[in-house]
DNA sequence: GGCATTATGACTGTATGCTGTCAAATCGAC
DNA sequence: GTCGATTTGACAGCATACAGTCATAATGCC
């Protein structure tokens, strides 16, 4: 058994193991943290691409973002519409794609789940400290681009 | 807007995010990995927690060290052992519970899905820096321990 | 101006994970 | 030893994300 490669104990193996459980523990947070608004974890996000997109980017603008397909964020800006939290706004530059933004309630519903979310993060920030929380973010964002390139590479390949 | 607290910029929203994004590119990187061997990201990843346990954990002790439910488990390896890479073998202690373990067509299978994921983990960890990989990788595993008693605090005052 | 390419939305199907519920089996307090 | 609590497997339902496909709208090349 040692003598054998053990993926395992690999640097970049408990790494990627680390990101699948703290992607479950936060999407159980964030559910957590604003099913009492009437929201989920992706709602939430979703509305918080089209926040930071200032209310001026079509649904597959906002996936982009998200690096999410198109499909997916599609059904939740449906949903969201449908319940009066988005809107649909004219797009000069597109007849069809229609500019995704908050309406009055989604605004406050954001920024009441917003100024839950801060209690927390702060409370995060404060245990591991912030520049470890920050370097962490950026490994795996070059993490990200790393396995972006290389699946690029493979496709170019086939 | 810059006098309003920017949940945006925020070190822990930034880590979130990248956690998000990462988990949806190992996914798919682990995907396009194991596809050519008839496998996926989670039925990999099922094979990895049953390797590791040594085969002497049933479907609910795998669960817990996946930090998965029981029923999604399950009917992943329901699907393993219908195709013959896995096994259920008696329990001395449990009659229902049997012990799941890896045929040798799955040792072989989950042998080769090591040997290329190691490649490109080798490739990772030399393009970030093996240190820096660890330490992102201690970092997400305290971020989750945080939220786990967090969330623990917040159902006990329910 | 016309046409191929791209972008976008809509629809369908599939994979993965969670919750809820139930019965069987085990464990523990007494 | 007995009975309640816990564990485990099984089944059903739901949420989220992906891929494939099609029609429409916009864009770019000629």
């Amino acid at each position: 058994m040692p003598e054998n490669p053990d993926a395992f104990a690999h640097p970049a193996s408990r790494l990627a193991l680390e990101v699948f459980r703290l992607n479950g523990a936060l999407i159980a947070t964030g559910d957590a943290l604003v099913a009492p608004l009437g929201l989920t974890s992706a709602r939430w996000q979703v509305m918080g691409a089209v926040a930071e997109a200032c209310g001026g980017q079509p649904v597959a603008g906002i996936a982009r973002n998200m690096g999410l397909v198109r499909q997916s964020v599609q059904r939740i800006v449906d949903e969201l519409a449908a319940e009066g939290i988005l809107r649909f706004a004219p797009n000069p530059h597109h007849r069809r794609a229609k500019l995704v933004q908050l309406t009055e309630r989604g605004e406050a519903l954001f920024a009441e789940a917003s100024r839950r979310w801060l209690v927390l993060a702060d409370a995060l920030a404060a245990a591991l400290g912030a520049e470890d929380v920050a370097r962490a973010a950026e490994v795996l964002c070059a993490a990200r681009e790393h396995l972006h390139q290389a699946q690029a590479r493979e496709e170019e390949a086939a």
